[in-house]
DNA sequence: CTATATTTGTGAACACTGTTCATTATTATA
DNA sequence: TATAATAATGAACAGTGTTCACAAATATAG
């Protein structure tokens, strides 16, 4: 079989989803609809559908892609040797994604429709998130192991530090912070994680 | 002028917000059309806009009676003298709250919509969140008053407990913990709570 | 190179959505 | 009772996700 078929199908699936991206981030996912997506690379909208069983599973592979990126943005923390230093790095750059990737960070975390595309057979699970905890765990297991967090638990600690961080990505992300008159509105998220480190640094 | 005009007309805008809630409750908030409201309680869905401005009026006045409900939620609080323990069994009743509410939790502090009602005069504030934040960082004020939460600066601790709670709750409703197999999953919101109750106990 | 299959793309159609508006029914006032 | 004001309707508009019969393009077989 000649390569070329099945290599411009990939290339047509690629190009749909970049469109979608880009579109994501221009005007909001809510507000990109599967014409607009089409007609942005030149396509009728019902031939979307050959590539993509529906608009949930477009929203869900970018979710993964938006993992995918999340990942990568996690790999200069190889070079923190120190785990609590490495948690509290990763914490930062989590924020640092979210503030960056706000419609990415919003499939992957707040919004019900990528979940969607997962609900056909309800015994799969959210691979993605599992990893990502995942990793969250082993650092703190790796604090355990040094004498850190004495008379904590590593998942049900790991589960407290993922909700803190994503509360204050997803409050920001949802426009819950600037509509509150804060003392000093562009500091509340960098000066309110640091609080939380300061507590991290009390478990020694 | 007789009473019977008016008093007529707000029971009719209660009808259809009582409605609304039912349905946002029954079937979601995203399944559920001005049609369906207003199909609901015998009228078209044209007259709906002849008490609300549009959809996201309608959401966003849900959104306050949601505060309402959530602030007579924390009337129990007032029994609990050390602002500490105050504290604590604040965040309980929030993580309650937002898990018996999940719809009306999300529109006080996820969904974009009932916001975009404000978002007219950008310069009015998100009245709901500001007075609810108020009273977390009175009572954090109090716990520094007695000694507590020494090196910490009032308002973005108070953020950051938010947050902490806020993530928690979100996570939840979002069905991003249900997918992740936890080991104890029907326990992990507790116990991880637990787990930062844990961490404050230490700032005494 | 032609004839047949197969894949790829289209555009109309369906059942929805939020919202507006001319028209009608109802109610209150003079 | 006649008039003015309010309340309610239903059609219309532009949009949505999705499906599907049909047409164009491409690949395979003889």
């Amino acid at each position: 079989m000649s390569p070329t078929l099945s290599d411009r199908k990939e290339d047509v699936a690629e190009a749909i989803l970049d469109a979608a991206m880009k579109l994501f981030v221009e005007k909001g996912v809510d507000k990109t609809s599967m014409r607009n997506i089409a007609g942005s690379i030149g396509y009728s909208a019902g031939n979307v559908y050959l590539y993509f069983k529906n608009k949930a599973e477009i929203l869900h592979t970018l979710h993964s892609r938006g993992f995918q990126k999340m990942r990568s943005s996690f790999d200069v923390l190889r070079m923190v040797s120190d785990p609590l230093e490495r948690m509290k790095a990763m914490g930062k750059a989590y924020l640092a994604f979210a503030a960056e990737n706000p419609q990415l960070y919003n499939l992957m975390f707040v919004s019900m429709a990528p979940m969607k595309h997962l609900d056909a057979d309800c015994s799969e699970n959210w691979t993605e998130g599992a990893t990502t905890f995942m990793t969250l765990k082993n650092t703190v297991e790796e604090c355990k192991q040094l004498g850190y967090f004495a008379g904590h638990d590593i998942e049900h600690m790991s589960f407290m530090v993922w909700s803190t961080v994503h509360g204050m990505a997803s409050l920001s992300n949802a426009q819950r912070i600037n509509r509150v008159k804060f003392e000093n509105p562009d500091q509340v998220l960098e000066k309110g994680y640091e609080e939380f480190c300061l507590m991290l640094d009390r478990l020694k």
